[in-house]
DNA sequence: AGTTGACAAACTTTGTTACTCTGTCAACCT
DNA sequence: AGGTTGACAGAGTAACAAAGTTTGTCAACT
């Protein structure tokens, strides 16, 4: 007996939220945004649609839940990249680096950038929406490991304009390589940060 | 006779084809540009649609010379702010406030920004259309104004970059002054281009 | 924890019809 | 010459209802 024994760390239902969430990027990759039906989910992930309504309340829940999964993957991502040097450049550097590679080659964004750029880019270029002030906060905080006494005029100027270039490459991809720009970037935004105030 | 002579400098023309063009702006900034039509345009040039016709081909070639018209003043403008300085810096921070200034208050981009985000952003932020490059030709030539011996490596980089932060902005509006943000630009990246190769 | 099938309400898609706008005409004015 | 008017076919858009999906929720079943 004991059909349901084993797997003594994870919760039960992990395993199953966590299936749904990849077959949901898998979908969304594979056939855009606006032709994306929880039903087709639902069998991609192999179970029904019933169940997946048992762990997500809407569809726009399951959509939030892949944005936020998304997304702290890739935070987390950057900010390991930008640990580890006692040099403010360097670590400006690799984030910037880590964050260009990554954005560019995520295969959900690129697909999206490509296919359906009319709803996407007023999204992610529009200052009042939510990206730009998230991506300005993991900013300011990779700068801020780097010189933690910084000014904050210095800060949030540099955080805008950094952010600005994120977005403006993610969104069109640049001639020179992920490695030659994140060095340019660096090397002239640094100087300016470590000016006292 | 001669029925096709000439025309050798200006044609007679000129006036009313230019307020042709100025009704066209006019009714586009107030009414928008999607419900645009050319018998709106002009009843407020005060002239029969059919009259329009024989200065404008369609409906394109007059939407077509608005844009050049209007990119046309603006690229003089930016160029002019940013002459007669003896210093690469000063002289790249006067362009880049000037063209701050002038796409912040460009009436017509402002509205459309504002009321029709989703046919012109995805047209302004993607790298292969021509906004990008023609702002980059321009972003190029007030750089070469300043250092007119620059690497070309450089030149390219700090070009594009700079074409991106301006649309960027033009797009969504900084929290800090045009004044602030040109200084911060302009004193960040003229020590990157003095640099020898 | 999962499945199936059934269901109303909301939302898309499709096809139809009516309308407005474009681009061109010829005849007329000044 | 440049300008005007009115008329016109064809392209393009608006409106709208019928048909079809999809969403979110049931209750009964494994």
């Amino acid at each position: 007996m004991e059909p349901l024994a084993p797997l003594p760390t994870e919760p039960l239902t992990r395993s199953t939220r966590d299936q749904i969430l990849n077959a949901a990027l898998a979908t969304a990759t594979t056939h855009g945004i606006s032709r994306l039906s929880v039903g087709d989910v639902a069998k991609a992930a192999g179970l029904s649609r019933q169940t997946l309504y048992r762990h997500f309340t809407s569809k726009d829940d399951l959509i939030a839940a892949v944005v936020v999964q998304e997304t702290s993957t890739l935070i987390e991502h950057v900010i390991r990249a930008a640990s580890g040097f006692d040099n403010p450049q360097d670590s400006l550097e690799a984030g910037f680096l880590a964050a260009l590679i990554a954005l560019r080659e995520h295969p959900l964004l690129d697909q999206l950038v490509r296919t359906e750029p009319d709803a996407l880019i007023p999204l992610l270029t529009t200052g009042g929406g939510p990206v730009m002030s998230q991506v300005r906060g993991v900013v300011e905080l990779v700068i801020l490991m780097g010189q933690p006494e910084i000014d904050s005029g210095h800060l949030g100027r540099t955080a805008d304009l950094l952010t600005r270039l994120l977005i403006s490459y993610a969104v069109s991809a640049p001639d020179d390589s992920p490695e030659v720009i994140a060095n340019f970037v660096a090397s002239s935004l640094t100087p300016v940060l470590e000016v006292q105030p």
